[in-house]
DNA sequence: GATGAATGAGGTTTCATTCAT
DNA sequence: CATGAATGAAACCTCATTCAT
């Protein structure tokens, strides 16, 4: 008797809204993106944007938290690995494979733009402690087996493996000549070099440390 | 009767607004910077404010190129030195310590939301190019000198320095914890790092290349 | 297949929507009750709430018309009785006494600030006339029994009973130090003073008239 | 050298605006009040309406103390009576003279439509006050002198006096056979017999009664 | 030059109402 | 019959910008 409430039609229709978003944010910033061009862009009236979003902050917000959610689920996927720096390596490269999409970027920097907004500012610190945390553990194991330099703790390593993705992703936004396919290589081998750190040349070596 | 202009008056004041304009729009970002609060914190009428500025968007502009000015004489206190790999790590930690400032990440995130604007583009643009063309000089003399890696291009390595500075400052902006201060020295170590290249560790060994 | 239509079942679920309404509308106003606080105060799906009555409007005059509709029922629980000055006192006092139920006065209040649709001052209308239909017969047969005051034509003394049930209401609805048991038997005795008249104190003396 | 700031205009725009605001929302009650509207009748952009208020509500409070404050200043132009049922008659009679400005009873059901919002109920409450402590002293010294009833306190009677001129109001707005002219003299004879109380027929008559 | 009152385009958001299921 | 997702008109309000003084 009751109309059913169909979940998936609801999540889809929330997964295009957010699409949209993404669309128009990126290639707008934040003020640009009027929630009229974003209900253009995804097909819809303006009232059904309000369905699905309480406000236009409440849209970045999720999007951003898909992108949490995703960092968390790359937490699942390196279960049973045992070399660390190579996961290390491979959370770098897939950060760099992210930008690829020319979407990212341009959203990142849009919400930079707003952080000023505590909302935003939150949802941005709970998308870098995720990070961080998907880092911390393996950073760990790398320094106890010896493959990830030990002169300096492990938080700190990790910001600066954030510092470098964050550094590329802007730099992928801003200089049409730099490209990721262009620079992955050398994003993964320069992290590779800070991982290792000063004396270890290479990385591959045999241990001989200062 | 006819008043004299005073061009170091009006100087002074258009700094005064400038000033004004970097702290609201690293506090608030660009759209929450209204320009009544940019009055407000430079202690002038809205009415002022236009007289100096035909457009919000062109104090911003005014803010930019002043920052890129101020990397155009950065150039000249250079002339005459002769240790290029020196010469490139100051200039990273001068831009560490730009950082310093806690108004300047601010702006550029503000700035960075706005960059769909043609205008903002531009300046940035050119902002890039100056940095760029401060640093190219130097790393074709080290790399002439053996000094600097020889694997990549010049113009890729300012690329990847200024990625640095900016993930850099994208860092200290984000998170409490990573100060100017408490990192300068591993940005710096980090540069040098990456100039000298793989299978030069250390870089201060006595110059065997190539 | 085809469900039979129960009347009483649609008779029910009108009235549990009218309750749902009174109270809506009472605390909150005409504007502030959205349909959508009367559907959830209801119990009621949106769809539901408009296969009942077309429009918000709609809602408010069916309300009203079930005041009407209550008023011509008084009419009939008179019948027989033989002293209009207590027939009019006692109508008086009922009217007090629906101010007892606090939505009342609310809803009187909210229905005031949509008084310039044009069907909701028709409504209006209609409950005022039927009220004073209601007192008219009995202050012409009190006039012509002498307990009535005659210095004033019927329809003039039913619009001051009404004035004065009409400012109870209101002072209920404003003053919380007012209230409908603290005050009721004043407002009978006032109203018996008004229909007696002046110089005709108690009301029971020999009425010489006209 | 700076523009001189003129309060009186600023005083004059602002009443301006008052006067268009009370004739709107008479008209077309708070909702149908659209600021729109009231711009329109004003003759002004909708930019310089929210230079003089905040909200379209905080127009709805300045009209609402604008009459709390003409409330006061009668009590100024009481000074030195010595009549106190006099004083107390010529107030009921100048409230019902307000309504003979047809805007008035319009807005006051404009405003009691919107009560639910804490800043209206809260300037009522003032306005209610007002009037009551303007009644209050001249009761007292009525019930001293033996002109007025001692079976009722004070502010209980004051109560009914608002009573009635709020009842008097609501009539002349919805009966329009119901005249300020027409009744006002009832009123006030109403209001003496009310204040007289029982038993003291026609006031200052030698009173042989039962 | 300096001011701030005035402006109005345009943005976000609300909400009564429709209709496919 | 009942539902609630979808709609879009329209409301309130912000804010960059102009201009008379």
């Amino acid at each position: 008797m009751a109309r059913r409430v169909d979940p998936a039609r609801h999540e889809a229709r929330r997964l295009q809204i957010i699409g949209a978003g993404l669309t128009v944010l990126a290639a707008r910033g934040y003020e640009g993106a009027t929630t009229a061009a974003i209900c253009r862009e995804a097909g819809i009236g303006s009232g059904t944007f309000f369905h699905y979003f309480a406000t236009k902050t409440e849209l970045v917000l999720a999007i951003l938290e898909l992108g949490t959610a995703e960092t968390v689920e790359k937490a699942a996927a390196l279960e049973g690995r045992t070399d660390p720096l190579g996961v290390l390596l491979d959370l770098v490269g897939s950060w760099a494979d992210d930008a690829a999409d020319p979407r990212i970027p341009g959203f990142v920097r849009a919400v930079a733009g707003v952080m000023h907004l505590p909302a935003v500012a939150d949802a941005l610190a709970a998308d870098d402690r995720a990070q961080r945390d998907l880092l911390l553990p393996w950073i760990e194991r790398g320094q106890a087996d010896g493959d990830v330099r030990a002169d300096l703790p492990p938080a700190r390593i990790a910001s600066w493996l954030v510092l470098l993705s964050g550094g590329f992703l802007e730099r992928v936004a801003t200089d049409p000549g730099f490209t990721v396919v262009g620079e992955r290589d050398l994003l993964v081998a320069t992290a590779r070099a800070f991982l290792v750190g000063p004396g270890n040349a290479g990385g591959a070596t045999a241990g001989r440390r200062r």
